[in-house]
DNA sequence: GTCCATGTTCTTTA
DNA sequence: CTAAAGAACATGGA
């Protein structure tokens, strides 16, 4: 479900009704899905206060009280829902934090059907090990440098989270298609005019893509259970055999990192040299 | 039954 | 050393 605007989404709505809440009742409904050393999850994060829900790349990093972090990652299929005390339970939560906010109870519940998401207690660990730099802060000159840095097809390096954190197979997409430039383009071959037009892309798309609260293809909701309205904005992803809202030529498909990758043959341009 | 899916990680291959 | 390809994880929708 997530890349940056989604997990910004979930984090903007979580808030809210989380921050500066007491956990205080904590239930694992499957051990395997939450990574916590030794002690129970439940003994670490009960009695706990939520200081700071932020996000970090696609990766949500809640600060509590007494300090300690704990991260939440939603995969392909994850959900952190509100809910009011008593609502049923959705199929697939795997962990349910009972929060109290001044004299208000709420659930949180953290759904995800294929399981490819993480509950992680961080103790005293940042979280944002191993992840490159946010793309909403990235600068012309930070990107051309990872760029000369790498002979690999554009679209794969844009996925990299460990040099360009938040980036995911729509978002690079699309990034791609508004700089005009050709997913296999070797990094190291885009021109500097070209790596400049990329760099306001990832941005101007990113914030677009957040002030539509992100885009819902089948799984994605925020906490608040509402669904994202960007896909209808999509240029590329997903419209194999579509015109080209730019050129009208056949959009195509091709299989880049193991993932689709749409883009448009004629206005995205292959630079070799 | 088939193929595909917003992600990450591991193994194999080159 | 780099990095690509492929598989794996688990579930569900078309």
């Amino acid at each position: 479900m997530p890349e940056l605007p989604e997990v910004q989404t979930v984090v903007n709505t979580l808030i809210p009704h989380a921050l500066g809440a007491r956990i205080i009742r904590t239930e694992i409904i499957r051990p395997q899905f939450i990574h916590a050393p030794g002690k129970k999850l439940e003994t670490l994060l009960t009695g706990r206060r939520i200081d700071q829900i932020a996000r970090r790349g696609k990766r949500i990093l809640i600060t509590l009280d007494p300090q300690a972090r704990l991260l939440i990652h939603l995969g392909m299929t994850g959900r952190i829902l509100i809910l009011q005390p008593g609502e049923s339970r959705r199929p697939h939560t795997h962990l349910v934090l009972h929060l109290q906010k001044r004299s208000r109870l709420v659930e949180v519940q953290c759904v995800d059907p294929r399981r490819f998401g993480e509950v992680r207690w961080l103790g005293d660990a940042r979280g944002d090990e191993g992840l490159g730099i946010e793309a909403l802060d990235l600068r012309p000159a930070h990107l051309r440098a990872l760029l000369a840095q790498s002979r690999r097809p554009i679209k794969n390096l844009l996925l990299d989270q460990s040099r360009i954190a938040g980036l995911g197979n729509i978002y690079a997409d699309e990034s791609l298609f508004a700089a005009r430039i050709h997913p296999l383009t070797p990094a190291c071959r885009i021109p500097l005019e070209a790596a400049d037009r990329l760099c306001r892309a990832i941005r101007h798309t990113l914030l677009k893509a957040l002030r539509h609260h992100g885009s819902t293809l089948r799984d994605y909701v925020d906490a608040t259970g509402t669904a994202g309205r960007y896909q209808k904005l999509h240029k590329v992803y997903g419209r194999e055999n579509e015109p080209c809202r730019r050129c009208r030529n056949a959009i195509q498909r091709i299989v880049l990192a193991g993932r689709s990758s749409w883009y448009c043959p004629r206005c995205q341009i292959l630079h070799t040299k």
